[in-house]
RNA sequence: GGAGAUUUGUCCGAGUGGUUGAAGGAGCACGCUUGGAAAGCGUGUAAACGGGAAACUGUUUCGAGGGUUCGAAUCCCUCAGUCUCCGCCA
């Protein structure tokens, strides 16, 4: 485990004991004991600390002190003084080491805690609990004879999971012809929809490392669901939320630079072991897929503000497709590890009659930030943490799915409109 | 991948074992000066983690990790980044 840094969370668990099992609670979280046992362990830490702290102090200056003596000329003194360091130095030693234990055992379990939940966040235990905030659009009526994405996707041509399957293995998508020029056609302009909304482009690396990965709170939490490069220790993002985030780890942020506000396309890729059933069918849900995320660093204050501005930004894209889609505010259950409130985009997929996720817009207030060390001064020079968000804008595969699916018609496939300068034709047939 | 050089604060840069968290400069902030600005002068200018109501104070940090030593930016080991040459390569 990398050095993440004694967390600025300990404080607060300490003081909000009761606030913090509260908003466990309220994410489902079930080793609540480890609350007091973080506790018990960092008071022996800080008495550790304390005691360690002290004979070093005490070393130092007797240290400075022979350097004085010997200056002087006065060899022996020096001598005396040197053996009474050497005495005390078994007892640092110990101390040291003991207190290296402690701070490892803290920090492992307090990467095992998760973000608490905005106040605002809705009890719940899984999907079914989430709140619709809002839906807009009509569902299609489709024609007779009208088919799911992975048949169309079959009959234009569009992508070939056989060979994806022959290439990798199942979950790795083959686009073709028309599929991959769609494709290529919504990336350009969903970044061009988010930079013309102020955000920088951004084309990171695919591969981060453990620093990285911890940092965003992948891990350990995900542990087993990135794909890691064992002989160099580094994983495939499942996300750009990792490497975009992580631009801005260990660094303090100027407030006139706030908000930061950036995007990137990039692959995505995700283990997702253990699904089945109509839930993995056609680009329900793959291993590899295309997605292009938002993400915005912003000061505390303001956050809340951000997230809305961006779910705005997100419900634009859309909107913009002509896709049906809801907005919903998920119940504390059915959050993630590391966020502290979340809407969740489903667009409506006509053919198999079912919402599809296509986007997840969080706040993550400090959770991240707190990890990554990312901070700016405020008015007083004081170091504060920011508040870190992000969006997907847009995941692609569920998008193409639906759009398939929507706007599919007895003469072929229409293109929505704004895609049409991008893709090229207004119509796959 | 091989060989050599290098890695110091916001930046440049000094520093080969003893008040060095770090000279000097630049930048930045504040103050003085000025009709105003520039120049000039003065002062200040890292973070993390502790103790303390606070003033203040302790520890750690000179690429990262380990070691030697009473004491390390300075010596040793391992790893990483950067640069140059060679090799390989889109």
């Amino acid at each position: 485990m990398p050095k993440i840094g004694r967390m600025l969370q300990l404080g607060f668990i300490h003081s909000n004991r009761e606030k913090v099992l509260e908003g466990l609670k309220k994410k489902n979280f079930q080793d609540l004991e480890l609350v007091d046992k973080i506790i018990a362990s960092d008071d022996l830490r800080k008495n550790l600390q304390f005691n360690t702290e002290e004979l070093l102090a005490k070393r130092n200056a007797a240290s400075k002190a022979i350097g004085a003596l010997i200056a002087e000329g006065r060899k022996e003194d020096a001598e005396a003084k040197k053996a009474e360091v050497s005495a005390i130095k078994e007892t640092i030693d110990n101390y040291a080491l003991q207190l290296a234990e402690v701070e490892a055992l803290v920090d492992g379990m307090l990467v095992r805690l998760p973000n608490l939940p905005n106040e605002r966040v809705p009890e719940g235990k899984s999907a079914d609990d989430n709140t619709v905030i809002r839906q807009h659009g009509e569902i299609p009526q489709l024609h007779d004879g009208a088919v799911p994405h992975w048949d169309l996707i079959t009959k234009y041509d569009l992508v070939d999971f056989q060979t994806g399957v022959k290439i990798t293995g199942s979950g790795f998508a083959l686009y073709k012809g028309k599929g991959a020029k769609l494709q290529r056609a919504m990336i350009q302009y969903f970044l061009d929809h988010n930079i013309a909304g102020g955000y920088t482009e951004y084309m990171p690396p695919y591969v981060v490392n453990t620093a990285s990965a911890y940092g965003t709170g992948q891990l350990p939490d995900k542990e087993g669901q990135m794909y890691h490069m064992a002989i160099d220790d580094l994983y495939l993002i499942p996300t750009a939320e990792v490497p975009v985030t992580n631009i801005y780890r260990d660094e303090i942020i100027p407030s006139a630079s706030l908000p930061v506000k950036m995007t990137a396309y990039t692959p995505c890729f995700r283990r997702e072991a253990g699904s089945f059933g109509k839930d993995v069918r056609g680009l329900n849900r793959v291993h590899q897929f295309d997605k292009v995320e938002v993400v915005q660093m912003a000061e505390a204050s303001t956050s809340y503000d951000v997230l809305e501005e961006m779910v705005l930004h997100v419900e634009k894209l859309i909107q913009s497709l002509g896709l049906p889609y809801r907005i919903l505010l998920l119940c504390g259950g059915d959050m993630g590890f590391a966020s502290a409130m979340t809407y969740d985009f489903e667009v409506y997929s006509a053919a198999q009659e079912r919402w599809l996720e296509v986007s997840s817009v969080s706040n993550f207030e400090s959770f991240q930030s707190n990890r990554m060390k990312i901070r700016t001064k405020d008015e007083n020079g004081k170091t504060q943490l920011l508040h870190t968000l992000n969006g997907s804008s847009l995941a692609l595969p569920r998008i193409l799915a639906s759009l398939l699916e929507n706007y599919q018609t007895p003469e072929g496939i229409l293109i929505p409109e704004v895609l049409r300068p991008y893709f090229g034709a207004d119509m796959i047939a």
